[in-house]
RNA sequence: GGUCCCGUAGCUCAGCUGGAUAGAGCAACAGCCUUCUAAGCUGUGGGUCACAGGUUCGAAUCCUGUCGGGAUCACCA
């Protein structure tokens, strides 16, 4: 039951009942934590109807809705602030709702499919902290969509063609001495970055000989040799050249491995993966159908474009002059063919910020085209750069934060912390890994999910790796916390389950309530707003509420059975709570830390 | 230059559709481990919400402008 909106109904019959009809806009807020009371009418927008101060409003609705509806214990008015109060029994019996739902915080089946793309990695380097931004987006933002009862559809569109791997490609065969992951004990997606860089190395020495026999830049680019190869795989990759097309694959398939094993390592996963080899041809009977709607022109070189002056852009490539397709093209050819094949609802697309005009662009030409039923549905979820304290990651600078490596820090110190600690004592070493492995990348999953999408962030591996404070392993020690606890009641034998007395409940207490059942509304508003943030600020406001009230109270200790155990059953819940909330951000809860 | 995004404490960030005295963490300082996990708890100091106008009962939030930072405007993807 949604609490807010019942008080919501209330209040606007009340109103209603008081002054007659009136259009003002009702709003129920929170009671900020320096007042009393548990929810707030803001009376401002109804003195127009009550002809009254303020202060004579709020007490005038307050009067009324304590004597008329029972769950309202009593009512306190500051300024024109209407705060109410509701009775104990109220608050005890959401929580039992909540104890008893067992689908406590899973939304009942919208009937809305979803499809969300991420990730979306080339081949021919390993995957580094903006990916790793991408990929934790995508995946929580697909959780907390389904938490709220869409259908939702992973996908993964991986960039397997094109030049850059043809570089990899040929660097390999020319350097590589038949290298492989087996041969060289690398990850295989490094082993391609190794020759990805290899072929710039190799570029950059022969521009500036040719620069050095008197050619300009320019020239330098086109006629390095190299490069020339590197265009002349591509052509032949283009063709199906046996030999080329079989390299392509063999390489591809390192990568795939290589990534598989991050993806892994980052808890990510796809419902479907594309690949562009096999998508990059779609769409052009879109440009087709553009071009006989008018909508399209032709230049005299074949090339096609679309004029989008008017719109304060610009003109915009669909069609090179030799007829090959181009990113636009491909991306307007799968977004028709994914909501024709899904009958989808929404398409989310989870794309760095420098692809904000593309996807402007895109949805625009859909429009004019005619599909502004599906167009409209169309979501970039924008996330901004990570950028790290020396500066913006350059891979040419070498400022690169790999994934791989990052990940296996954040590991390593969340083990040694856990050992200076002694936290692992009396683990099994498989214990000792799991919970060290949970730790650090719930410590990097939170760090970089707790910031606002859109936002540029800044990524200090120094402040990410600190455990203190509003951080992932501080939510997760206040759940493995609390599950110890609940061990402790099972080892005494104490079945606090079957408790219903109903006992007083003390102010941190009920405030706990308040939270837990507060879960449900910031769900919504997460998946309203694409923004995991919201789930994580919520769930450090729980862990934190939870820690000040473990720390003034004792809960095993305490002699009265009954408020033992409504202690029990509501550490129980706030365990439970913390655990579907770090759910949805794709972060695991150990049962000890 | 056009378009879009950002600017909140020394630092990193919250602040949901306009609401009360703008909040956390880190860093600093002062307390708290015979008591269920101190990866913790409690307290202190720290702000012209970039700036200037406007809208209104009320603006960090909405509008306009200025300044600062970023992204983008390819026959790359």
């Amino acid at each position: 039951m949604n609490t807010e909106q019942y008080l919501l109904d209330t209040v606007t019959a009340a109103v209603k009942a008081l002054y007659g009809e009136t259009n003002a806009p009702l709003q129920i807020q929170k009671t900020r934590k320096e007042f009393e009371g548990d929810y707030t009418l803001v009376v401002f927008p109804l003195l127009k109807a009550s002809r009254k101060s303020p202060e004579a409003t709020a007490t005038e609705i307050g009067e009324y809705l304590t004597a008329n509806v029972p769950e309202i214990k009593g009512y306190n008015v500051i300024k024109g602030f209407l705060n109410l109060s509701l009775k104990d029994a109220f608050w005890e019996e959401r929580f039992n709702e909540i104890a008893h739902n067992e689908h406590f915080g899973q939304a009942a089946p919208t009937g809305r499919t979803i499809m969300i793309e991420y990730s979306s990695p080339n081949t021919n380097k390993p995957l580094h902290l903006g990916h790793i931004r991408n990929n934790l987006l995508g995946y929580s933002v697909a959780r907390i969509l389904q938490a709220n009862g869409h259908t939702v559809i992973k996908v993964n569109l991986v960039n397997d063609r094109g030049i850059h791997i043809c570089k990899s490609m040929l660097a390999w065969k020319l350097y590589g001495n038949g290298e492989t992951p087996a041969s060289s004990g690398m990850k295989g997606d490094h082993l391609v970055g190794k020759y990805y860089v290899e072929f710039d190395k190799h570029y950059k020495a022969q521009i500036k000989e040719l620069m050095a026999a008197g050619q300009s830049e320019e020239e330098a680019k086109h006629n390095a040799p190299i490069m020339q190869q590197a265009q002349e795989m591509l052509r032949r990759w283009e063709a199906k050249d046996p030999e080329v097309y079989s390299l392509w694959e063999t390489m591809n398939s390192w990568v795939y491995a290589g990534f598989d094993v991050t993806y892994k390592a980052l808890g990510v996963d796809f419902d479907k993966v594309y690949y562009e080899s096999q998508t990059y041809l779609l769409g052009k009977s879109l440009v087709e159908e553009g071009l006989q709607k008018g909508i399209f022109f032709r230049k005299e070189d074949g090339s096609v474009w679309i004029d989008l002056q008017k719109d304060g852009l610009d003109q915009k490539l669909l069609l090179r002059g030799d007829g090959t397709s181009v990113y636009m093209t491909q991306d307007l050819g799968t977004a028709y063919r994914r909501f024709e094949d899904n009958h989808l609802d929404e398409m989310i697309y989870v794309v760095g910020n420098e692809q904000n005009y593309h996807f402007q662009v895109l949805k625009l030409i859909l429009k004019k085209l005619g599909y502004a039923s599906w167009s409209d549905h169309i979501f970039h979820l924008s996330y901004g750069m990570v950028e790290l304290p020396e500066g913006k990651m350059k891979s040419r600078e070498g400022t690169v934060v790999d994934a791989d490596d990052l990940i296996a820090d954040m590991i390593s110190t969340a083990r040694e912390m856990s050992d200076e600690l002694g936290k692992l004592d009396g683990c099994t070493p498989e214990e000792a890994n799991a919970i060290a492995a949970m730790v650090g990348l719930g410590a990097l999953k939170y760090f970089i999910l707790k910031v606002d999408p859109k936002k540029t962030m800044l990524f200090d591996p120094k402040e990410s790796i600190d455990f203190n404070g509003n951080t992932g392993p501080f939510i997760q020690y206040t759940h493995a916390r609390i599950r110890s606890i609940l061990r402790k009641a099972e080892e005494a034998g104490i079945d606090y389950r079957q408790d219903e007395t109903n006992v007083p409940l003390l102010s941190e207490e009920l405030g706990l309530i308040k939270m837990l059942a507060d879960y449900p509304a910031t769900v919504q508003a997460a998946a309203e707003n694409f923004a995991p943030s919201i789930i994580g600020a919520y769930a450090y406001e729980l862990a934190k509420s939870f820690n000040g009230y473990y720390h003034d109270h004792s809960i095993l200790k305490e002699e009265n059975a009954s408020v033992r155990n409504m202690r029990l059953r509501l550490a129980e819940q706030v365990a439970r709570t913390i655990r579907l909330a770090m759910s949805l951000l794709g972060i695991d809860v150990p049962e000890r830390m």
